[in-house]
DNA sequence: TTGCTCCTCACGTCACGTGAGGTGGC
DNA sequence: TTGCTCCTCACGTCACGTGAGGTGGC
């Protein structure tokens, strides 16, 4: 096994983690600053190091952001619940109690429901927008036809 | 017939355009200052006045701002292709040469070809996310019922 | 050692929000 | 006349972009 580029699991500089994301080191240091992103372990002065952890929970933010227009307050607040479930999932593990893991499996259910009526609202307004431009194409269409068709008399 | 709310075709001031269309009196006079929306017709220092076509014109502005996420510079630049179209329509009007209606309608068809790509691609990625939840959930409904099950015995 | 990427200020920008103080129309 | 909405500055804010000047690691 020789060399291998982009070897999984081998540590990011932020340079690597902003291309990976699509975002810019300028952003990732901005999340960090209003506590959105751990500091990539770093003593002041010396550079940041993430994990493929990292990659995919900036990947996260950064879809809830362009795709439902979440602010980074919002955001914030979302992270902070998942760290809560994060927890809970920790007692999960520690726990055997049946009782106790269908209480944390209802509020995982609630949760998700909460994140699928944001995505689905989304979509149906695209849907509505799409809608509008297809009636406009299926018009602009007929008219071309009929010009067409007089054309071939 | 007597006085009716809202009537339709009545001009509106600032405010009302605002909460027709869900936004701000300061977000309408920041669009009319970067040229996106016309000025209401009015006199430094006097009332803007608006029409109905104003509230559709804006409405479909911040539906494209939100739905699409398009910066105020993209849709300028939409406007502007919107204006070159009226103008388009304009001609399209005054001639009778079906020739150039031809080429008016393909123009326009190109035109919502560019507009229902954006549309769709942006669909395809909430797509994605709720795909993604649905999984989740499904996952955890699972686990639940089997835990359920195991109460019952 | 030479590039390249990284670091920390810090000011700039985009898209508005938010008063401050004053005028206009039902 | 009294409210209410409107007007124009003008500073504040959110989410970064963009140098300026300097240090770190393959």
């Amino acid at each position: 096994v020789g060399r291998t580029l982009a070897r999984s699991g081998a540590p990011l500089r932020i340079g690597e983690l902003a291309t990976r994301t699509g975002t810019t080191p300028r952003t990732i240091r901005y999340y960090e600053e209003i506590g959105l992103l751990p500091g990539g372990d770093h003593e002041r002065g010396k550079h940041r190091v993430y994990s493929d952890r990292d990659i995919e929970r900036l990947r996260e933010l950064t879809r809830l952001r362009d795709h439902l227009g979440l602010t980074l307050a919002e955001l914030r607040a979302l992270v902070e619940a998942e760290d809560a479930r994060a927890a809970l999932r920790e007692r999960w593990h520690r726990t055997h109690d049946p009782v106790e893991r269908r209480a944390i499996a209802r509020e995982a259910l609630r949760h998700l429901a909460v994140q699928l009526d944001l995505v689905r609202s989304r979509k149906a307004a695209l849907a509505e927008l799409e809608r509008g431009f297809v009636a406009k194409r299926r018009q602009v269409q007929r008219i071309l036809r009929e010009l067409e068709a007089e054309a071939q008399v």
